[in-house]
DNA sequence: CGCTGACTTGAACGATGTGCAAGAGCCCTC
DNA sequence: GAGGGCTCTTGCACATCGTTCAAGTCAGCG
């Protein structure tokens, strides 16, 4: 082996960098060399192509997560922490949605987790197919508020690297805001003082909805505690 | 104006066709120009660039969306028939989750869109933030179940292509299944006889998803209904 | 010392988004 | 009906990107 050699982590982790500062359309194999200190085609010899590259790093950050215990705690707070974990890592690498929405994902990272999401369930006495459908929904639930993130941090990196485009935010959320008050639910929240606050709290509307959901899923799959 | 010019209409109609046939990375200006029999550059005359065509051809199937009556039915089939919809948005134009996730989008179908679903839940007795929550839970449900959906379609659209793509994905399926060995409960539902049918079955996870949503929602926030 | 096999490099190709200058078609006016 | 001025189209060109390939470099082993 030559004195220092790329190493197959070594590049995933440089590309899980600068995904998550550049987002996904800032990834490109000359970025990815420069930051290695090598040339572009040198991460070939070790990865097939980008696209597997990107499933990679994928992985790797699942691998990433903490899993809470699912006998200790309340099979309710268990969930909620993995639902909240996992959100954490959606808005640490808003790259992942993309990711998720472009290939069938399925690694030893996601497999690690996802059992363990179902263990927390079968913990909690849901049968085993009730069990897949919890972790399925709230899976689901996650991995679509990790879209509005997604695109909210895709909007910053925008405004933070073009001067211009503060002008164009604001023609843009004018436009929005002449539409909305064509339409008079949405009048009327823009006209409510709480309009500012409205746009501002989507945490409050995750942990909502995630509540509701673990609520629904409770009550509609009556459960036998185990012990 | 002269015979037969292009319209942006006309481009954006071309666009979604192209987006459903191909994909977001089957959409580009050299083949768009081609399906519209004119020069690519040509459409850059009534289209100020590729991603805010995309952002026409996204705002435009929303706009295609009908919507259900929310005085008539029970709040509970309104929401569930508009939550349905949006999934059959989403099946029909996989290529949007992806949009969604790097853009902010918000145009004229999507307010119309939002409205409507704000009133099905302020019908139903729900206060306004109430409805706002009810509103962006489901819409986030919906919205992570297109992801999965999207994955799938492009996972398809490869093995149509690309005559090696099988082979390669039946690899990729025994790597996953020996990855899932090592797991206790990923193992228990291979080696289940339901196994089959357990991969087979999404829509049946989303129903019960959104069921137990709306189930939370509804107990959780105490309606006090109009009339 | 030289061979082999592991890795790296640089040049190159094809695909893609987009700017630009020149053209083409239509209508209006003199 | 000739010219001017719109609106729209075209072809060319450039930069950027993923990726291939043949040629290089280097470590260690015989």
């Amino acid at each position: 082996m030559p004195r220092d050699a790329l190493t197959r982590d070594q590049i995933v982790r440089a590309a899980i960098e600068l995904l998550d500062a550049e987002g996904i359309e800032g990834l490109n194999m000359r970025a990815l060399g420069k930051r290695l200190n090598s040339a572009a085609t040198a991460v070939y010899w070790h990865v097939k192509n980008k696209d597997n590259l990107v499933l990679l790093a994928t992985d790797r950050v699942w691998s990433d997560l903490t899993l809470p215990d699912p006998a200790v705690d309340d099979w309710r707070s268990a969930a909620t922490t993995m639902a909240t974990d996992l959100h954490a890592m959606f808005t640490r690498h808003p790259w992942l949605v993309q990711v998720l929405a472009a290939h069938v994902v399925y690694g030893e990272g996601k497999a690690r987790h996802d059992d363990h999401s179902l263990a927390v369930y079968e913990a909690a006495g849901f049968t085993s197919d009730q069990a897949d459908q919890a972790t399925a929904a709230v899976f689901t639930y996650v991995l679509g508020n990790a879209a509005g993130t997604a695109a909210n941090a895709s909007l910053n990196r925008k405004l933070n690297e073009d001067p211009a485009a503060e002008e164009q935010l604001k023609d843009a959320m004018n436009k929005a805001r002449e539409i909305a008050m064509g339409y008079p639910r949405l009048r009327a929240r823009l006209e409510t003082p709480a309009a500012a606050t409205y746009a501002a709290a989507p945490d409050r509307t995750f942990e909502t909805g995630l509540g509701a959901l673990l609520d629904g899923l409770e009550q509609r799959f009556p459960r036998t505690p185990k012990q």
